[in-house]
DNA sequence: ACAGGTTGGAAAAACGATTGGGCAACACGA
DNA sequence: TCGTGTTGCCCAATCGTTTTTCCAACCTGT
């Protein structure tokens, strides 16, 4: 390729104007007078001589990047992750920024230095993720930077944020049983107290409620959130008389141990037993036998959500909705009900 | 926080000096004389107004960012890439780099649209990456701009790639088997003609050999990598008679087919059956029952790998090693082998 | 012919760093 | 006292843009 990059010098000799003329023609400021042969002039001289504008002068000048950063705890090691880096990437793209990722693991210190090391670079936002929706603080270093939250919220409500909307995601699961005519529904809950176990369980009892179904509380089990616990939760929940006949799981991986606990105690799935997950982590819904109906998070959608939001922000230009959104959670039906 | 950004000339005008002097001692120049107690004077203001140099300034300077880019096909949404990403962000971060992300979708004219934005900012290397391994032909796009590939091969040895051992792996696996005794092992392998399908083969065959044990082309029946293929393949395998006692399978998703096929015939694991995967998919491995006896994919070493490399090229200093290496994928053994 | 308005474009100052060259001030030997 | 080094620091150019200000030339009406 070419051995030095072609500048707005370089284009300006060639169209034999000055750098200001390409500029103003370039960017197209409104209110300049230039006539259009000189304009076709500048834009034939660019075009043919190949030439590209550097962002970095041109952040030096405005003072700012064009840049976004996504800080987060161990995010990108999940695949939910990766729909929200996704989503993310894809909308910021879109309007033409450009992101970058940072982890933290969880070590404050070195988060501190990495905030610092992308604000030298004029990062001029951040969007703040978390693995799985919890209450975060700001961290100090981030100072006035513009910040939006990602699958985690804040006490502070003057910053946005945007997470799974839990209670609808937990009555979406639990009506799907409803529909199918189940009126023993057991829930298979974590163990760990963060927003998303008392917002599906919310969900739960409410889809419960408007069924006129009365709510029981030996129904409800908790246990760790990976396949041992819905494992074992499951274990007791179908070995009791008068088990339910359907199972509403936390999350995939536990739904993953009610199979397990269903095929020790010869039930069949869905005909003896019927499942809802979850996540919809793809690895595992698709891979049981039969599929696994469950409840996606929307994490391409919240990713995605995060950036327009925090550009607007950026831009000065006024946050039209609300500044804390909940996504819905909608159903991926499968072969697991019945 | 601070109104403005305090720059070099705050500083130099705090310690009375000039900017020059500011700039040498802060980025301790060699060969430059200035007296201790200058230096220490610049040091403290530095300090005291909390300096901290912008990037944006001396990458325009220095005519380069500091800066890496990850392209990859598709690559965010499947853990595997979690695991690159974070092996590549953080040999990144370690040597003071950054490190973006670019998704492409397997669009080459999104892929050369980004490319070039890439370039306009000036990022110094990049970092090319498949979802799974294969070969590739590098973008014309990238031009001149230094380039690893990243669990990808290209024709043109002269850029440095690095890969999975998959004969190796495959050779790990199937030894596995055999030193439990097995003497019938059944592959399972993937329909599709990658680098992965070939070499894992190769490794099962030249394990085999080294054992004295016989290949066996029927033993070895081709699927589509997920878990249906896996299934099928199993069952062909499973209902011949002369069965064999242990599986070998492409990959996790696959042994999670297996599994099922199992279930199907009545056969126990480990009791009647032993099952190796490929991949180390936590989310299968450790969901299975029994937990799945696998082989891992060298990710977050093979990230690190492609990031120090590209460092390296960038600075201009010589790779000590090899350009084309293959990275080994250790055995994670659980309990699906006996 | 001349004031006053419009048109089309250029000059130059930023933005915040790095760096090659230069220049006083002092020391020292002859 | 002069010449020659050495020390310690600063000037100014530079990277590639954007943007404010300014100006010459042309037009128009009287």
């Amino acid at each position: 390729m070419s051995q030095r990059k072609v500048s707005i010098k370089d284009v300006a000799a060639h169209a034999g104007v000055s750098v200001t003329t390409v500029s103003h023609v370039l960017n197209e400021v409104p209110g300049k007078r230039i006539t259009e042969s000189t304009r076709d002039r500048v834009r034939r001289s660019a075009g043919e001589l190949g030439y590209a504008p550097s962002s970095v002068a041109r952040n030096l000048r405005l003072q700012r990047s064009q840049m976004l950063a996504m800080i987060s705890d161990e995010i990108a090691t999940t695949p939910h992750a990766g729909r929200m880096i996704l989503g993310a990437q894809e909308a910021a793209s879109k309007a033409g920024w450009l992101l970058m990722l940072v982890n933290t693991g969880f070590d404050s210190e070195f988060e501190a230095a990495e905030i610092r090391a992308l604000r030298q670079r004029q990062v001029d936002g951040f969007l703040y993720a978390t693995m799985y929706h919890r209450e975060v603080v700001l961290p100090e270093a981030i100072g006035d930077v513009p910040t939006v939250l990602l699958d985690a919220r804040s006490n502070d409500a003057s910053v946005p944020s945007v997470v799974p909307d839990e209670v609808r995601g937990g009555r979406t699961a639990t009506e799907e049983l409803i529909r199918h005519g189940h009126t023993r529904i057991g829930f298979i809950n974590n163990i760990d107290d963060i927003p998303a176990k008392r917002g599906r369980l919310a969900g739960y009892r409410a889809a419960l409620d408007d069924a006129g179904l009365a709510f029981d509380q030996r129904l409800v089990v908790d246990g760790r959130s990976e396949t041992e616990g819905g494992l074992q939760a499951a274990r007791k929940l179908l070995s009791a008389t008068d088990r339910p006949t359907a199972l509403f799981c936390f999350n995939d991986r536990m739904a993953m141990g009610a199979y397990h606990a269903a095929a020790e105690l010869g039930l069949r799935i869905p005909e003896d037993l019927s499942v809802v997950g979850f996540d919809n982590q793809e690895l595992i819904a698709d891979g049981l036998r039969p599929v696994l109906t469950t409840v996606a998070l929307p994490h391409y959608e919240m990713g995605a959500w995060a950036v327009e939001t925090l550009i607007t922000q950026i831009e000065g230009r006024e946050l039209s909705g609300p500044r804390q959104v909940e996504l819905n959670c909608p159903l991926v039906p499968r072969n697991s009900v019945a």
